[in-house]
DNA sequence: TTGTACGCGTTATCAC
DNA sequence: GTGATAACGCGTACAA
């Protein structure tokens, strides 16, 4: 409709030429370095201001200034992505921080940890951001070679046992579990069981140990099932737990969808909650409020912990040494799924 | 620990050199262009891997090339934006088109559609992104007349009739609208509600005509409330509604989240779903299947809508026309949520 | 304050 | 047809 009226691009010659001074009193001027006069100054902003010019951020990366950009990569499949809220919520909190340092986030979703080293080294080789977060972690993970050999900023989000000595920002995951079963024993559960994320994260031998040691300090029984966190895992390892002989009357879940369709599964085996078994979800995102009854749910701020983990990054990149930031434990939030374990028959 | 060993910076003279040849057959050997012998170009090739050298995106982008990066600006409270499913599932839809030619994505959150319009400004005006994408338009956005007037190329996701000629891709919502309100006619329903969104929105006003036009075809008595899309809004609304003498005994949602509320709402005030009143969701996100009774919903698939969107914007960077392109019709997905008609007393 | 070399790839031009 | 030389794009930073 409009026919684009060839707005013709501006250059820092342009904004030179126009404000009769050099190229380099135009730089000097905006980006606020002393060597100019106040006069020139007024001009040169004045005139950019009028043409509407911002400089290529191309050039100013070539010259040496930054990207203004920081990368997130996810290894995940698209699909899977769009089901887990925490992603979209640390996300948010990321662009929370960079909006007021006008950086931006550079996204790619590819399918896994090796794909992830390597889009790193890409953006590193090609200059395309200043830092790095790293999610998910893995044992050995190969980005923490990558990223420590090119010496690229990178913040690890994850416990820093496995961050190699860069800069993590970590939630106590273990303390948050001892808070869930501790919760269990008080209403009076005997036998408990974990319904785990798969071994290859980091994080899942962090939270097994503290469950195992957390319920046998309680002088519970207890188990673990390991699951893929998918909501069919989630509802096959319910099924298999609570129509086994002696099931729990406690189940604690390693993210929210597996703790919501195990209500459901509940149901169908004619099994209360939390009149017959009492669960506990990980991750306290809307589906936890929304669903009936409402979850109890070890629930942490994504957003905030993104910010966070934004803010160490920039921290990084600006020179700061390596260092380890603990960020606000989960706390458990009692809602009705959770309630005193059945009287023994 | 492992104290970076100084990975100097690889460019395209190392390679030249290490493959003794110069700059500009590299170039022309990386890039498949004819005029390198096939022994150079191998050679080259071979380096290059060797060396793990790839180009300083921004010395391309300064000399002419793209930034091989598409823009997304949200405007919305980072908090919100963790609760939409919507916007994580046409990121990862975006993410899967961008992966098979290796382009980024640029994501910022900005508080408003007029920092909408600065942002993209600035991204063009500094070559970050090739083109942008734009959703959640208002009726005289001022994005519509940044990306014209600049010549970026754009793709509006939202219906045509506000894009002034750019290209769109769109769903025909009034389609969609017409599914659900016959749904519930055809259950034998009479009076019935649109629980809405905002009018500033512009697709608002096309399902508001679809929703009174096909109950009027009906014969079925309708109102429209209008409500913010909050959880805290929807409750509201529908307690109201359903708590006025001649309570509507269907309600059709504009998001998911405010279906979810509304079956909790209906149960305080005793009402049975769908004994007393049926209710339809739009957006079919996880949350539609895991709550009981399990909503009927208006589903789309928002992944493929964030692919095809892409693939349109890939196509306009490439010079295509501006053109108009129709996405899936969300469908009603039938659920327990809906059922006939309770008998008039 | 300003001229100018520099950063790094791309491409037009030229010699072989 | 091959390959090399050089100009270009645009800001930055140091020397003059």
């Amino acid at each position: 409709m409009t026919s684009a009226p060839q707005t013709r691009r501006v250059t820092i010659a342009d904004v030179a030429r126009e404000a009769r001074t050099s190229t380099a009193s135009v730089s000097y001027a905006l980006n606020g370095r002393s060597g100019v006069s106040s006069a020139t100054r007024e001009r040169v902003l004045e005139v950019a201001a009028r043409l509407g010019w911002s400089p290529a951020s191309a050039a100013r990366t070539l010259a040496g200034a930054g990207a203004d950009t920081i990368g997130l990569v996810l290894a995940k499949d698209p699909r899977d992505l769009s089901v887990e809220p925490f992603y979209m919520q640390f996300i948010a909190g990321v662009e929370a921080t960079l909006a007021s340092r006008s950086m931006g986030l550079l996204l790619e979703v590819v399918p896994d940890a090796g794909a992830e080293a390597d889009a790193i080294r890409r953006w590193h080789m090609s200059r395309r951001v200043d830092g790095v977060l790293l999610t998910d972690l893995l044992p050995d993970d190969p980005r923490i070679s990558v990223v420590s050999q090119a010496g690229l900023p990178a913040v690890v989000v994850g416990d820093p046992s496995v961050a190699a000595g860069l800069t993590t920002v970590w939630t106590n995951d273990a303390e948050a579990t001892r808070q869930a079963v501790e919760h269990l024993a008080a209403l009076g559960h005997r036998r408990v069981t974990r319904v785990a994320a798969p071994r290859r994260y980091a994080y899942t031998a962090i939270r097994d140990d503290a469950f195992e040691q957390a319920a046998r300090a309680a002088g519970l029984e207890h188990d673990i099932v390991r699951t893929d966190l998918s909501q069919d895992s989630g509802a096959a390892a319910a099924r298999t737990v609570l129509s086994s002989p002696r099931a729990p009357t406690g189940l604690l879940f390693d993210n929210d969808v597996m703790a919501v369709v195990a209500l459901t599964t509940a149901h169908e085996l004619g099994l209360a909650v939390p009149g017959d078994v009492s669960i506990i979800a990980w991750d306290d995102s809307l589906l936890c409020r929304l669903v009936t009854p409402g979850l109890t749910a070890l629930g942490h701020d994504v957003v905030a912990l993104g910010a966070h983990a934004a803010r160490r990054l920039l921290d990084v990149i600006d020179g700061a040494a390596p260092s380890t930031h603990q960020d606000a434990t989960p706390t458990l939030r009692c809602r009705a799924s959770t309630g005193r374990a059945p009287v023994e028959v």
